[in-house]
DNA sequence: TCGCAAGCGAGAGCACCGCTCTCACTTCCG
DNA sequence: CGGAAGTGAGAGCGGTGCTCTCGCTTGCGA
């Protein structure tokens, strides 16, 4: 985007983020599924035929708002570890949970289409999947910042989920001991269903005041993970 | 159901099912988002406007079969919870847990309709409160069992979250001390986040071998809650 | 510098969708 | 037994994603 090539590229890149703007707007306002190719052709002074030199379906639009939205979540998420920087292993880890329901509850339709059910047909493909993995990192770092200053506490495995721990220790975090990345991804899955029950109403007239009661359960998570206070 | 009125109500009640039957085929095959009124009455060989007659739109049919999900769900908790009667109370909430696990996995679209993104315009209606409960309930059930038998764990809760974990344990158990319903309703959202990753397919290429990490977790899950071994 | 391939938008059209309305026909109840 | 209510068929409305063709424009290579 740096090098604009010629008048009809930058056009073509122009039209493009154009495109994904009003889809963007739609789909905020009313959700992935009545998101149509011709509302936005339409908002935009075009033809629907004419959207398919840019997308060449309505998956793929999708697909381009899906990694938007990671990459959306994820800044979020590493903008709060930032501004997080200075303090406790525990604190860190409940702030960017915090980061992450914030964008949820600012966000739900993108939330929906990256952590709701999956778009009919349609698999994500492996485009999406840096993007994806940010916030993970995120917690991921935390904890082994956490361990390098030795302030985690592990939890034993059973028998029968070793190998698989060390098969996901392997794959994620080979510093890290085996049992510490099993209550990690544990926590992480966890974390989605406190947000996700939130953002789809799930905690409608059962739980009123959510902040405190989510700051609360964020920071059990992270004591799950085994991530203590040092005071 | 046992008395039929006559000819027509019982004709009425058999197509009734009838729908539903081949909808709910559709939604296992294709999802919720590709469920077609017409191509429904196509395969009973009907035509589109005559299921007008026995649901007001697409969206009331969705909702019965919300409901029948619901339904379902509970279903195979409440048996999973039966065959565990015997059982110590960590042990059958695990029991439980996996129940869950075993019914989402099995009916992947039903699970996305009842616990994935909400459907677009569309918000639940109360018909839906009580089938949904009933996992919740047998949840309670479990800490209520183990707390009378002095068997729960409690961990304060902050003073900020104080109040609303009144307002929770009033609306959810009154008879449990308001700091183990907190827990226990962020161990059901944590439950639906464990199942809707690996449902979902998030924990792909992540977590292999799966039923033993989803155990591990569910235990945890329970401890957290307070649920404690007495041996 | 010019010619032609590639890029582009418009329009028509296909098969599908949810939903409405009207019109016959049947069933059932007072 | 007659009228009201229930039922299914059919046509039709406005919408969808997507395809194809047709001209126009742009810009690259010879």
């Amino acid at each position: 985007m740096s090098t604009p090539q010629g008048a009809r590229a930058r056009a073509r890149a122009e039209i493009t983020a154009a495109i994904k703007d009003e889809a963007r707007r739609q789909l905020a306002s009313e959700g992935a599924a009545k998101l149509s190719l011709r509302a936005v052709a339409r908002a935009l002074g075009m033809v629907s035929s004419a959207l398919y030199r840019y997308f060449p379906s309505r998956d793929d639009l999708l697909t381009a708002l899906i990694v938007d939205a990671y990459d959306s979540l994820g800044e979020a998420a590493e903008a709060a570890h930032a501004r997080a920087g200075g303090i406790v292993p525990p604190d860190r880890w409940v702030a960017v949970c915090e980061a992450v329901r914030g964008w949820a509850l600012s966000h739900p339709h993108e939330y929906a289409l990256i952590y709701g059910s999956p778009v009919p047909g349609y698999s994500a493909p492996q485009t999406t999947v840096p993007a994806a993995a940010r916030v993970g990192n995120l917690l991921i770092a935390i904890v082994r910042d956490a361990y390098q200053g030795r302030g985690v506490a592990r939890t034993p495995v059973p028998a029968e989920l070793e190998p698989e721990s060390r098969r996901i220790a392997a794959d994620l975090a080979p510093d890290l001991p085996p049992e510490v990345t099993v209550a990690l991804v544990a926590a992480w899955a966890q974390l989605y269903g406190l947000v996700g029950f939130e953002v789809f109403g799930q905690f409608n007239r059962l739980v009123e005041d959510r902040e405190p009661f989510f700051r609360h359960a964020a920071a059990r998570l992270a004591e799950g993970v085994g991530l203590v206070h040092a005071s």
